[in-house]
DNA sequence: CCGGGGAAGTCTACATCGTAGATATTAGGC
DNA sequence: GCCTAATATCTACGATGTAGACTTCCCCGG
């Protein structure tokens, strides 16, 4: 017989062979679960369950709960690809800005280890693949022709930007997509009317919200006035 | 005697007499909690210990947990003030921002809440304190003579980068600040070099991070992006 | 072929958490 | 003074993260 033992152990624990685990296909389950449940569904029991095996097991490839956030949060910026070397910076951070995005609205529930778990964790402790984007794009505006400390500069304005933008975007969502009256769509009718007079009326325009060419308005202001306000070349030869 | 009845019922519980509680009063010993020992020290038994009250009391003020979290978030945005009725609506909209940069930095533990309690709330769900802000600038940006639907982008823009800026400057904290030499301050020692020459190269430069100058910038460049893209007055009469 | 040793896996147990529900205590109206 | 309703307290339950002991497995030198 093939598959061949598996007595019915169903609870995770009282399993007898399995494939070896491995830490990726550990964060994989764990990204699975956080994006299917939430954030707070990522419990060492239920990944166990998940990958049916006793949940101490799990303590060989993330050695706290903590490290698994960050585990979860550098599988997904992984996700993020990086040239380093094209010479159109402004581009290419366009196309970062909306890769990131798209990625964050692809795991919504990611979002908040994005960026809170940097919050209590000191940049030379961070896992290495949330520092390698930071790393590429200095790169990139330093070939770019920028100085390093203006490199620095336009890097934390583009990311703080991005990154607030990702936030706004995320909160303003839907309620009751099955209403089609804007107010009741996102639950403004339960506002006083007297106090918020003009969130309210502004119903059917946040209803409509389109991020993209939000997210793009604002990185053209942004990138154009870092271009103007430090030295740099427009747009570099091909 | 003074402070008459307390017989030595010391852990919260079993204690004959206090004065009377209420919500403000929990709220403010919460956040205490959370701005002296972080967000995890505020559990419902720690709280109440703090008050000398029964655990289980401070439902009365909060249906749960999560109810006061967010009554905390409200707590800190309310100390925001904001005049609406200022003509300078770039003025304004700057000194909001060192403001609640400041307000930030005095509760740097409270940051977390403020940004991620939005992404599981819909809007019309929130606490009014924090949707107050929100009201109130779309009211200085029309009163600024904006469309509300303009208003709405430039709200969308400024909070984004606000957040984003607040965010970007509370990662960037010093682990060591005994040490003298940056790299280590920053704790960037630990980074392979091959990997990670212009983040280590960079160490001077972000240990000395002046975010009140950088948010200052940030906002020059994003308002008379903002002005000059949309069709705003630069500055209305005194 | 054996058997010993280290790694991988399991299990039990403990302190802590949020909170439902029962119980005790208080305060105010008649 | 007593009944009632609000308020306060207590107990208990099902989770959680994780330390530490125990068991099982696998491999490698003899």
């Amino acid at each position: 017989m093939a598959t061949p033992q598996q007595p019915a152990g169903d609870e995770g624990r009282s399993v007898t062979r399995k494939i070896r685990l491995s830490r990726e296909i550990v964060l994989e389950a764990a990204l699975k679960l956080v994006d299917e449940e939430g954030l707070e569904a990522l419990t060492m029991r239920r990944l166990g369950q998940a990958l049916h095996r006793d949940p101490m097991g799990l303590y060989r490839y993330a050695a706290n709960r903590a490290a698994l956030l960050d585990g979860v949060t550098e599988l997904v910026l992984n996700e993020l690809a990086i040239f380093a070397d094209d010479p159109d910076w402004q581009g290419q951070l366009r196309r970062i800005a909306h890769d990131l995005r798209l990625l964050a609205l692809r795991h919504p529930n990611v979002v908040p280890l994005l960026v809170t778990r940097p919050l209590s964790t000191p940049l030379g402790l961070r896992p290495l693949g949330t520092l390698r984007p930071l790393e590429q794009i200095l790169g990139l505006l330093i070939d770019a022709g920028f100085t390093a400390s203006d490199a620095l500069h336009v890097y934390r304005a583009y990311y703080g930007f991005l990154y607030g933008h990702i936030l706004n975007e995320l909160q303003e969502f839907i309620v009751d997509p099955d209403e089609n009256e804007a107010l009741l769509r996102l639950g403004l009718h339960r506002l006083p009317p007297k106090e918020f007079p003009r969130l309210r009326a502004l119903a059917p325009a946040l209803a409509d919200y389109d991020g993209a060419a939000e997210l793009d308005e604002g990185l053209t202001i942004l990138l154009s006035g870092l271009a103007a306000h430090l030295s740099a070349p427009p747009v570099k030869k091909g």
